[in-house]
RNA sequence: UAUGCAGAACGUUCUAUCGCUGUCCACCAAUAUGGUGGGCGGAGGAAAGUCCGGGCAACACAGAGCAUCCUGCUUCCUAACGGGAAGGCGCCGGCAGCCGGCGACAGCAAGUGCCACAGAAAAUAAACCGUCCGGCAGUAAUGACGGAUAAGGGUGAAAACGUGAGGUAAGAGCUCACGGCUUUUCCGGGCGACCGGGAUUGCGGUAAACCUCAGGAGUUGAAAAACCAAAUAGGUCCCGGAAGUGAGGCUGCUCGUUUCCGUAUUGUCCGUCACCGUGCGGAUGGUCGCCGGGAUGGGUAGGUUGCUUGAACCUGUUGGCAACAACAGGGCCAGAUCAAUGAUAGAAGCCGCCCGCCUUCCGGCGGACGGUACAAAACCCGGCUUACAGGUUUGCAGCUGCA
């Protein structure tokens, strides 16, 4: 399934913070991404947040711009890179996934490490 | 025609696949509500900077003065404005008129201060060169000394109003004529800024220097504000149990009572300070303390409202030089909240450049390559400012006279 609801994304300010204090985090250029286990309260098996820094990217259309890219990426391979495997695991997780580069990103670029980031996560959670 | 400057309106479109968000409808399960399918809507001229002005909301608020900050030609428009329109004045386009552009454009004749460098001197005037007079020295040229002088020289952004004449030893608004600005005042025109004329007073600049005058300003800002309200902890109230002791009773259990302690709480009485008591000290009585359950108000996460029907927009008529106003008709056009309005692929349009063909030229057709800006709503309006690929369009870069 390639939805991204608003069950799907992290929206919740507490576990924000809590994410961002206890989270373990990795990069895997030009993406840097935080993660932790997550109650089994949520419907879904993963919450996602997408960030760009306003000191990088001083303009807003470039900020939303990186952060469609990124969704668009993390949505049409979070099925067969992730979900799959979290469900037969039975684990939950929330994760933020921001972006570090210095310049603009192009889509095929975006996608092929979008996809490395996602196997980098399920190694990193042992799944 | 091209270029530049200023203004106005515009500022991409379509298809496929996969999504996000609001809303409506149908169906399914149904307590809330959830799921599936479909329809319709979904960024801008600046949404930006957050520089002004309002609406709205909460809090504050007797009146006056002082301080602080803002504004500063006039009249009008407006909900309001530091915005706009029409005018006045000054400066610029050699000069005058038209025309166009620019102007924080009240007051330096209320007071105080400042005026770099250069220059003798930058504001109670002043004597560097020069000019003139006097006596002295010298044959003379001239020299030093004492005095008069702001006309000339040179300096400067600016040199004591400008030009001419009289006057004088030489000079000086010292006097006069004409002219410029200015004070007070009169006459005429204009709603007014101001303009024209007469009399009169004077003559450095600077207020984006302090300051003076006039007018204005309560503070905060949708993270405002109102409402609903889970879990946990704690507050208050109610109920039950537990601890010690005594009596009845074989025990369970039932009934009565409460030693000591306390930064707890409350009543009454007494004392104390000059008085008062809600202060302080003492005496005495009541309640509370630990555990469980229930109720309740405050309130957090979260949610709802605020939140998009509006000093709005579009079309037309009328009034007005115009800004704008009035009236009539029309439709409803984003509402997200760690923040949607997209991603990918393809096609078209527009612009630039190159190649080929056609054409007397203007240009037309086809193809390749490149470009397609600035920029993202965050409560809502009115402005201002700044950014901007590309075309469209209006005005100006001038006209007349004099030299």
């Amino acid at each position: 399934m390639y939805t991204l609801k608003k069950e799907e994304r992290l929206c919740n300010k507490k576990l924000i913070d809590k994410l961002f204090h206890n989270g373990s985090s990795f990069l895997c250029y030009p993406f840097k991404a935080s993660w932790m286990f997550a109650d089994a309260a949520q419907p879904f098996p993963v919450q996602v947040l997408f960030s760009v820094s306003k000191k990088r990217f001083k303009r807003a259309v470039d900020r939303n711009r990186i952060k469609r890219i990124s969704r668009e990426a993390y949505r049409l391979n979070k099925q067969a890179c992730l979900y799959d495997r979290l469900n037969s695991a039975e684990k939950k997780i929330t994760i933020s996934i921001a972006y570090i580069g210095k310049e603009l990103p192009e889509y095929q670029f975006s996608e092929k490490k979008m996809v490395k980031l996602l196997k980098q996560l399920c190694a990193e959670a042992a799944v």
